[in-house]
RNA sequence: GGGCGAAUAGCUCAGUUGGGAGAGCACCUGCCUUACAAGCAGGGGGUCACAGGUUCGAGCCCUGUUUCGCCCACCA
């Protein structure tokens, strides 16, 4: 005998219990439980080692729970690896911060020392985001958990680097890069954001050497001045043809600068003559090397001027600018500012402007990668979900530029390179002991670390033990699905796919499902500064997991944004409560009701063939949404069919046959009742897996959990029967409205005498008195073939297909107000009649429209016709009465 | 400059093979009916941004326009 179902349902006990009995029972672990059903496999995206679960990431476990669960479910070999990222930059500054805050200093610590701290605070803090994927519910494989700087996947990124080293497609160089002075690090193209500020457009003279003359040159950064080394003007540029050649004075510094021409130049920008900094602009660097110009670097790392800055030597950046515009004011060269807007980069992380520079890094040489990147999508070896993004891919590869994957930072994998004194550079999957060419031991390794998407790039692959395993030995490679938001496309998932297809010849999944972003109730991105994020681990504190898990995935399309109504917690509860309460109260009138005594084979009533019907189709159509990744219209569906079809209208159905003497009937539909729940909670559980499972306990069952309960097969599917059921649920509804109208009190029951128009009909009615009596409140019903004379006392009446329902109201119905109401219901079905006729007249409809639609609407032109000529007919009688 | 998305009820959003516009919340009316007042029953509310087009038929497909948002792009 099961436990009853307590009153209240208490998500935090009902979570943790059931957590753990699924982790003690190895549920989340691997196993084909449908013979043939084949493997479906995930791969976390790893959150930040030590950072909180923020509401993207609830959404993001969310959906691939939900798939995990599904596919488990269904009895395919699932599997969920989970990992958590070292997020190099971002905790480097986290936790260089706090050694700070203990006074002490980067250099004090050094770099053993530093690593040591990072490590330590990894291991506070790194298990907090175990257990708040767990109390979402996440269904994963803890044995498998993965960091990305396990031992394992510092093999894989050195095995990868080096290959790709050896085939020449990882070369260093110097060039110019973008760098962060407050990171202290170059960072690559992507992670550099372009914001528009407001800004000015400086122009400033440069004298002619000859002392012939000028050139006036517009720039919005006055600093970078001091590194010029020419000044460029368009060849065809009819105004400076003869200073081509010729040589200017730089100011201040005063350098002779030659004037040169480049094609790159735009004659109606500012003056048409551009000052070139090979060291500190992207466009300059590119000029500098056509035209082989020197590059004088002028600012440190910290973003102050260096020693070339000349008097400026040490001021910061925006302070050298401000005093170089005064002294180019002072001696009368600055001629003029405008205002100007124009685009700044600032690091992602830290959100300074970046500074260009030029540097002595490590790329990966993207243009080939990509090719294969974007054939692989042409192939369709790889799927967008939606399928626009397979375009914003494409585009992005078809521009794509050189990775620069070097980091001047310590936390993170150290680039395997080594340098002897006699110049030789080693690049090694091993660590070498000497110079290969020198034999010196005196080799020291490369500083910098990786970019932390270099490592993010092997994910699929390098967490599942490769290359000490070869791919073949991999348990699950290619993955199935890679759910992501679309903000890391470019910085993930394309990397994920050229290096995957690079370095194992595969697409490391065959379907990306992306996301949108979790906004604020006013669509504002959520942020620390703007104080409006919400907690996720808050809301499963008061709503429970199941109620979070199921507002994140409602009303939500992939990728779309989504904003965050705290009010939809409170709307899911209540559905939360309501699947409660019918299970409850299922459960309360099974009695001794064994899984074993389900008998669905005869006696089934109207209502039970209906429900199961609609059972039917709701499996089907659940299965074809999750297919096709709508998780949003799942759910709705799920809620829907569980609130109004099976709460609203089955359980009220089913109430009077269980309090009804018929053993029979009482049999039958406890057997519909338990059926019809078991399965749809079965539907549910990938949605709410907690409260699934405790209902699902707490009812008759052979299976030992939901979690690993075959998915529910239902093919019980009628039209016929949907159809019939709908008229009887219109009889209700009418007469609930008449009720209603003439202000009945509900408790009070009343008489109705149905003329029904066909055997059919006729049949419907007398077969569903029990239903009709219960749910419309009737407590004399008589049914009559519409042969029969109509009631001649005053009555109100409701037209439904196939019959005219009268309700004797004596005393309580007004003739007058009887009669305004029919002539109105006349007019509404005129309009319905004319309408269904204007269509049917209309000879191209009736020969290009499918058979079925025409057909379609010529049975309810037929409908309509039938029931305006009641109506008329009533009021026409009513008419006489008065 | 290029690309993408959004525009549907008072609010937030669904609406995926084109066949009479939906939900939640809010609002109005009546109900403590023995699963649930976190509930039940009934009700009001929409020229589906605008203009054309294709089609027997368009919220959905095509073209253009407007507003908002996002992404990409080396015009100093």
């Amino acid at each position: 005998m099961k436990e009853q179902i307590p009153k209240n349902y208490q998500a935090s006990i009902t979570e943790k219990k059931w957590y753990s009995v699924w982790e003690e029972n190895g549920y989340f672990k691997p196993l084909e439980r449908k013979p043939g059903a084949g493997k479906y496999s995930i791969m976390m995206p790893p959150p930040n080692v030590t950072g909180q679960l923020h509401i993207g990431h609830a959404l993001n476990m969310t959906i691939q729970d939900i798939l995990v669960r599904y596919k488990r479910q269904q009895g395919f070999e699932t599997c969920w690896i989970p990992g958590t990222d070292h997020a190099g930059i971002a905790t480097q500054r986290k936790v260089r911060d706090a050694v700070r805050q203990e006074g002490l200093s980067m250099p004090e610590l050094g770099r053993e020392g530093f690593i040591e701290r990072v490590w330590q605070w990894v291991n506070k803090y790194g298990t907090a985001i175990t257990g708040q994927l767990q109390a979402l519910g996440c269904s994963c494989d803890w044995d498998r958990e993965v960091f990305t700087m396990d031992k394992q996947l510092s093999k894989a990124v050195r095995e990868a680097f080096v290959t790709l080293y050896e085939q020449g497609l990882i070369y260093k160089g110097s060039y110019i890069i973008n760098w962060c002075p407050e990171c202290g690090t170059t960072l690559s193209d992507i992670e550099v954001a372009h914001v528009d500020n407001p800004g000015k457009l400086y122009y400033v003279a440069y004298p002619m050497v000859d002392g012939v003359g000028e050139i006036v040159i517009a720039t919005t950064r006055p600093e970078t001045i001091l590194g010029d080394v020419a000044v460029a003007v368009h060849p065809a540029d009819d105004r400076y043809q003869h200073l081509i050649g010729k040589k200017c004075i730089l100011p201040i510094i005063n350098r002779q600068i030659p004037i040169i021409a480049d094609e790159y130049v735009d004659s109606e920008f500012g003056t048409g003559a551009v000052k070139i900094t090979p060291a500190h602009d992207p466009n300059d660097f590119a000029i500098g090397q056509r035209h082989q110009l020197p590059e004088i670097n002028v600012m440190n790392e910290n973003a102050t001027i260096n020693e070339n800055g000349g008097p400026y030597q040490g001021m910061e950046r925006y302070q050298c600018r401000q005093a170089l515009l005064q002294d180019l004011e002072g001696i009368g060269l600055l001629r003029r500012a405008e205002e100007h807007q124009h685009s700044v980069g600032h690091c992602y992380r830290c959100n300074t402007t970046v500074e260009p520079l030029i540097k002595n890094q490590w790329f990966v040489s993207m243009k080939p990668l990509a090719q294969q990147a974007v054939e692989a999508a042409r192939r369709e070896d790889v799927r967008f979900v939606p399928d626009r993004f397979e375009k914003t891919y494409l585009q992005w590869l078809d521009k794509i530029r050189d990775w620069c994957i070097s980091r001047q930072l310590w936390w993170g994998h150290q680039i395997p390179a080594w340098y002897c004194a006699c110049g030789e550079m080693i690049v090694s999957r091993e660590t070498p002991t000497a110079c290969p060419k020198c034999g010196s031991k005196n080799i020291i390794q490369d500083q910098d670390v990786f970019d932390t998407w270099f490592s993010s790039a092997l994910w699929p692959f390098s967490t599942q033990g490769w290359p000490d395993k070869p791919l073949s030995d991999l348990d699950f490679y290619p993955t199935s699905t890679l759910v992501t938001g679309y903000d890391i496309l470019f910085f993930w998932v394309v990397r994920m796919i050229t290096m995957g297809i690079e370095v194992t010849k595969m697409v490391p999944f065959d379907t990306v499902l992306l996301h949108g972003l979790v906004r604020d109730s006013q669509g504002r991105k959520m942020s620390k500064s703007l104080d409006n994020g919400v907690d996720p681990l808050e809301a499963i504190a008061e709503y429970g997991a199941d109620v979070l898990r199921f507002t994140l995935v409602s009303g939500n399309t992939p990728g779309n944004d989504m904003r965050f109504h705290l009010e939809r917690l409170d709307a899911n509860r209540n559905f939360a409560n309501k699947i409660w309460n019918a299970a409850r109260f299922i459960q309360l009138n099974l009695v001794d009701f064994a899984w074993d005594n389900i008998d669905l084979s005869g006696n089934l009533s109207l209502a039970d063939r209906w429900i199961l019907s609609r059972y039917s189709s709701l499996t089907s159509e659940v299965d074809r949404v999750i297919e096709r990744h709508e998780l949003g219209e799942a759910a709705r569906m799920l809620y829907e069919f569980l609130w109004s079809e099976f709460c609203d209208w089955y359980i009220e159905m089913a109430k009077p046959r269980l309090y009804s003497d018929c053993e029979a009937d009482k049999h039958t539909t406890r057997s519909v009742l338990i059926t019809v729940l078991s399965g749809t909670l079965q539907l549910l559980h990938p949605f709410m897996p907690f409260i699934t499972e405790e209902l699902w306990q707490a009812l008759p069952h052979d299976g030992e959990s939901i979690v690993i309960a075959p998915w529910p097969q239902a093919d019980f599917y009628c039209n016929e029967t949907e159809k019939v059921m709908e008229t009887l649920m219109d009889a209700i509804r009418a007469i609930r409205n008449i009720r209603q109208e003439a202000d009945v009190k509900p408790s009070q029951k009343i008489r109705a005498v149905v003329l029904a128009d066909s055997d059919e009909s006729l049949q419907l009615f007398t077969s569903n008195t029990l239903y009709l009596k219960a749910l419309a409140g009737l407590g004399q019903l008589e049914i009559r073939p519409a042969a029969e004379q109509a009631p001649q006392e005053e009555a109100v009446t409701a037209v439904v297909r196939g019959a005219v329902i009268y309700l004797p109201l004596a005393g309580l119905m007004d003739l007058n107000q009887e009669i305004e109401r029919l002539q109105k219901e006349m007019v509404r079905l005129k309009a319905e009649v004319q309408r269904a006729a204007g269509k049917l007249n209309n000879r191209s409809f009736v020969d290009k429209a499918p058979a079925a639609i025409v057909e379609q609407e010529r049975q309810k032109l037929n409908d309509y016709q039938l029931q305006l000529q009641a109506v008329t007919d009533r009021a026409n009688a009513l008419a006489k009465l008065k």
